[in-house]
RNA sequence: UCCUCGGUAGCUCAAUGGCAGAGCAUGCGGCUGUUAACCGCAGGGUUGCUGGUUCGAGUCCAGCCCGGGGAGCCA
């Protein structure tokens, strides 16, 4: 017995797979089985020839995802994926899989997402998981190789914390409790006692947003250091960063060629990552430079928009008089230049909200979405924007201690629209500030008496901050949507499976 | 909560207010090297739901349900 992957040492060995039937064609006499085992996919050829009549009349009899262990030799061969096949000489049927719904089509996402248990064995969703686990394995040997401590934050809390976000309230033996929404706080109380640590957990947010950026069920990564400030915090999120891209890039190439992934932004890694400041974003972000960006944006989708509608005519007359095989590509580029002409209508009618948004911004103002995809473009690396506005920020941020309107927060916002994958900064030390700062936020004071210890007993500087997990990896993919960068992700309206 | 697009066969999609169709999947037959194989035949429909307009509604109108994208909020 032996792995798909190990196949290129076991050249003209007999060994045994076991697996899945990925896909099957049949000829006269000889049967194509694509087998999946987890670790990859090999073609199996059985010829009625060279195995007993039973083992030929069982293979014609498979279908997709049934599950068999197969016995053969070994071959080299080009035509075959991964450059090895399986020239069988015995199979084992276990379950004989009947009408198994995702067929070697395309389908659509509210299909796929009910079938999300069986999607999950597709090849693209099975590249995104390794890169997942890749992505964690990374994160975790990032920063147990550098002194932290991994802790567990508890995820029911007895309170509201930040009073921003609306959380998943729960009964929890007659009292209310909240399903977490970040273990910060009492990362904050570990790192008092271990100097570095990080958290590695669910997180939970109760907001209704329906977009491709969010989920109700998401992983964060939340380390806390003592003994840290705004650009010591800054200095290891950009080093994570890097380590994990490196670490993805170097140890699952095979993984992102499946899903097609552009490399080159990935290997941009390696820059250093522009840190500029939320006042400098707002001052590019209403200059003449964003509106030209924003004009030449339309100009493009115009262009297209009008080369697509060209190409419409040609391929509806060539459709009449088409044989089938052209006839099918013709049609898949057809429901193709449709699909497009939608996501450019979407866009047209985003861009003047876009420009406005952008052009309007005024200082204090916070940076949407749209902001930050506006701001990305305009970089090929990820990017750091510090120093937002106090006021829009929570209560335990550090402000500038020469100027208190600006809070020493950072956000790490991804290229190519991904969007912000981190935020944090730098926690306020001082107790009688931190007291000022929850009257302000009007927030009840006596349950943060544990979190005001914190500063009473040996307070330092500290600062830590949030990765989002399924952001990282949509960015890291190259995915439209977070929905597919977990199992079974949780989101408005999906609960099952 | 708001804006916007959509819901037709198991799946992906067609159908000027006028006989509901194709490809894939499934079943049967054919083909010895296929790469979403191919060729032939067959079965497969409460057009999301309710009501309305009309001689006639998948198509038009109203309400509701479900899904995609976006705003707000955020990782």
């Amino acid at each position: 017995m032996t792995t798909i992957t190990e196949l290129k040492h076991h050249a003209g060995a007999t060994v045994t797979l076991n697996g899945w039937v990925y896909n099957l064609r049949t000829g006269k006499g000889i049967v194509f089985l694509i087998l999946r085992d987890g670790s990859g996919l090999c073609q199996c050829v059985i010829a009625q020839d060279q195995v007993d009549e039973a083992v030929f009349l069982a293979a014609e009899g498979l279908t997709q995802e049934s599950a068999v262990s197969v016995t053969g030799t070994v071959v080299a061969d080009e035509r075959s994926v991964g450059g090895h096949e399986l020239h069988v000489t015995g199979l084992t049927v276990h379950q004989i899989a009947v009408d198994y719904p995702i067929t070697p089509k395309e389908h659509g996402v509210e299909f796929l997402m009910e079938n999300r248990h069986l999607w999950l064995r597709s090849q693209r969703q099975w590249a995104v998981m390794r890169i997942r686990n890749e992505i964690i394995w990374a994160i975790h040997r990032f920063f147990q190789g550098r002194g932290f401590v991994q802790m567990d934050a508890p995820i029911f809390t007895g309170n509201a914390v930040e009073g921003t976000s609306t959380l998943f309230e729960t009964d929890y033996f007659d009292q209310k409790a909240y399903l977490t929404q970040s273990g910060q706080l009492y990362g904050e109380a570990m790192a008092m006692a271990h100097g570095k640590i990080y958290t590695f957990g669910p997180t939970f947010r109760a907001e209704k947003s329906k977009t491709r950026r969010h989920l109700t069920e998401f992983w964060m990564i939340e380390p806390e250091m003592a003994f840290h400030d705004l650009p010591m915090n800054m200095d290891v999120a950009e080093d994570m960063m890097r380590f994990i891209v490196t670490e993805v890039l170097a140890n699952r190439p095979e993984e992102l060629k499946i899903l097609g992934r552009d490399l080159s932004v990935l290997r941009n890694i390696t820059k250093p990552f522009p840190r500029i400041t939320y006042t400098e974003a707002v001052e590019r972000l209403t200059s003449e430079a964003t509106d030209r960006l924003l004009t030449t944006m339309e100009e493009e989708r115009k262009a297209e928009k009008a080369a697509l509608e060209a190409e419409l005519p040609a391929l509806e007359k060539e459709l009449g008089g088409a044989k089938k095989f052209r006839k099918v590509q013709i049609e898949n580029r057809i429901r193709e230049i449709r699909a497009r002409f939608e996501e450019i209508e979407e866009d047209f009618r985003n861009i003047p909200v876009w420009r406005k948004s952008a052009l309007e911004k005024k200082w204090g103002d916070d940076l949407g979405g749209s902001d930050e995809t506006l701001l990305t473009m305009q970089y090929d690396t990820p990017i750091m924007v510090w120093g937002y506005p106090s006021a829009i920020k929570a209560f335990y941020m550090k402000r500038d201690p020469d100027n208190d309107a600006i809070a020493l927060g950072v956000d790490m916002l991804a290229p190519e629209g991904y969007g912000e994958i981190i935020g944090g900064g730098q926690r306020e030390e001082s107790l009688d500030l931190l007291l000022e700062r929850i009257r302000e936020h009007e927030l009840p004071e006596e349950v943060f008496g544990w979190y005001l210890d914190l500063r009473k007993y040996g307070s330092v500087p500290h600062s830590g901050f949030g990765l989002g997990l399924e952001r990282t990896v949509a960015w890291i993919c190259g995915l439209k949507h977070v929905r597919e960068t977990i199992p079974f992700p949780r989101m408005l309206g999906r609960l099952h499976p």
